[in-house]
DNA sequence: GAGTGGTCTAGACCACTGC
DNA sequence: CAGTGGTCTAGACCACTCG
């Protein structure tokens, strides 16, 4: 590894082409998620700079979530289906603040051809094969998120009905384990939405009562999008945090 | 500065010691919004520690946004009025994308007392005096936010219907400069909600239409809670955008 | 005790800004 | 040109984990 000679207007710092070699390799799979990857020292060699420019590099990926450090044990590739992650991407809680776990009931899932907006989210071609899930989400037995998720048909090819019912875990994870998709940010959009009937009954609320409605595009390595989804919220009882800094 | 012994069970790093004590003098007003501070050289000297410490501890406090480092130039202390600190707790976009310019149109401002609720958020006894504040948020000409703020009797003493008339620019510059009250972050919830007759009237929607309700609490250096608000967002046109790591 | 990440230092040099 | 933050290095030592 060579540093990149300056004198440019492009110019990068080394630690962030050494960041996008980890980046690199993370995306080629050479460490699995939740699997420790080599310590700083042994990737200083192989990238021939010191230690403590691959400690910048690290440091970065670990910011962006791409990686977790543990001192005295080593970094971690981030996995959601480590305990920790879990409510990274749900930001749901009781109005006083509690956290409840929820459980995931798949309703339906089908395939289909990419419409204009499912493309453009997914940056894929229009008719291109995607799959649709539709499932609700229960806090404490009630239903309070209702999702309609729309895939990417070639990474998900084999997903069913059925092997939503057997997953035990956030989507996220399943998507990580079995399809070796892994998300890493998203972007969210906000509205308030009237409940049409469908969703009404469903979320058990009157047809026409506000709904929070929370768009989101999934992003794996690279920004390539991997998932779109709208979901409502119930927020009679619940609300969606967010933290300004 | 001496280094504290470690066998401690609730050891500190020196730079964060340090990141204390820069933290401290900011509290303290010694340098002001919208100021350099000290090079990181003089800050090592004045603490008694290594440029590469001081670095640390700095990095750290602007990347929680107290401190903007601009390079060749110097390490400046965050302000609301700086521009590119606009957008940080309006996160309000066109439905498309496009980020608007908005337009504050205060409403009302009163004296009152503390009830139990904004006692409780704002950290201060029952009944202590406390100002509220009725504005309206024009995009493009348009009323899409009513906003309801509570601010700490204290600390805003002075302020005037004539006063947020007068002030061109964000509630928080105004804070900031008028009053020495520097918002550091906020913890917001959001839900959705049917618009009462008043809202309906002022964000000129109908009555009993999804409103997105977002309630802030704003904190000031110290975790020292300084604002407690509530927002009214007619999403029809806009979107409260959010970005998930 | 060995191995990992975390801290701290000192020094050299680079990139950017403004005079 | 001088002064700022930004990068890179090498080395010493500390805190944490686990066998």
């Amino acid at each position: 590894m060579r540093r990149m000679v300056s004198e440019s207007p492009t110019f990068s710092p080394l630690y962030r082409q050494i960041k996008g070699l980890i980046l690199q390799a993370l995306d080629g799979g050479e460490w699995r998620p939740g699997e420790v990857i080599p310590s700083e020292t042994e990737l200083a060699v192989r990238f021939g700079v010191s230690q403590g420019t691959v400690r910048k590099a690290v440091d970065e990926l670990a910011a962006e979530n791409y990686l977790l450090r543990r001192q005295g044990k080593g970094t971690f590739v981030s996995s959601h289906n480590d305990p920790r992650a879990f409510f990274r991407f749900l930001r749901l809680q009781r109005l006083n603040g509690d956290v409840e776990t929820s459980r995931s009931v798949p309703l339906e899932c089908w395939r289909a051809k990419a419409g204009q907006e499912a493309a453009r989210m997914l940056g894929i071609q229009l008719a291109d094969p995607i799959i649709i899930v539709r499932r609700v989400l229960e806090f404490a037995g009630k239903p309070v998120v209702l999702d309609e998720i729309y895939l990417r048909g070639d990474t998900f090819a084999g997903l069913s009905l059925d092997t939503l019912r057997e997953w035990q875990g956030s989507l996220y994870g399943l998507f990580e384990s079995r399809f070796g998709a892994r998300m890493v940010r998203a972007e969210e959009k906000l509205r308030a939405v009237a409940a049409d009937r469908t969703a009404a009954d469903l979320l058990k609320v009157q047809e026409g009562s506000p709904l929070l409605s929370v768009e989101r595009v999934s992003y794996s390595y690279g920004d390539r999008p991997m998932e779109w989804r709208r979901g409502l919220y119930s927020t009679a009882e619940h609300c969606y945090v967010n933290e300004l800094g």
